[in-house]
DNA sequence: ACTCAGTGTAAGCCATCGCTTACGGTAAGC
DNA sequence: GCTTACCGTAAGCGATGGCTTACACTGAGT
């Protein structure tokens, strides 16, 4: 049961995040996605593991090929994460401005 | 200039969210944050300055002491890049749970 | 049945990174 | 001026993690 963290840990490689916009534009199969990305193939499939883990993809099969596409259950978690802190981090920051303004 | 992928990295390890979420409920000196937590001042010092070159925190002096507050810029990128996907995350999902819906 | 495309997993290597200890430098109090 | 508190940085170490190569498995086509 991923949470919030797994994900934003999860997003928090460059090489995850590059499988995660191409998915986000297409779903592909991971020849496809491999062949786009200056890693290998099975490098592309530990990263998708990783992200399936934490709730931001999802896999079914076609064929022999596993077609992966964006699972939004991730994202919605890191969404709610951040909205924990936005209103308190824009008071915060106000207060400090208004007690030593920015130069 | 940090962008939203420096902020996601730096928000990728535990440490500096527990950090993050400290400094989101109040302003604190680097000591007041290191006695809260299992790492040294140091560590606390270095997980600071990759939150601060994020764009997430902000410094302020106050005698000798440094001030560390949560910086809304880092944040705003963050959820920028997450509206980005957002809605295509959602329509990818709702297409791929029609043509083949889950178990 | 055989071949081939497509994929997941294991083993191992190497760079990155988080952490500690040690040191130097600044500001406040006596 | 001396001491003390507070902090940043350097150096070094150990572990994590991302990557590759090699192997095993499944499904489609002939």
């Amino acid at each position: 049961m991923p949470n919030a963290l797994t994900a934003l840990s999860a997003l928090g490689d460059p090489t995850r995040r590059a499988i995660f916009e191409r998915l986000a534009r297409q779903p592909r199969s991971v020849g496809q996605l491999a062949r786009g990305l200056p890693v290998s193939r099975p490098a592309v499939s530990q990263h998708l593991q990783v992200l399936k883990s934490a709730g931001l993809v999802a896999v079914h099969a076609e064929g022999a090929r596993r077609i992966y596409s964006v699972d939004p259950h991730g994202l919605g978690q890191i969404r709610a994460w951040l909205d924990r802190f936005w209103d308190k981090a824009l008071d915060a920051f106000r207060a400090e401005v208004e007690k030593d303004p920015p130069k």
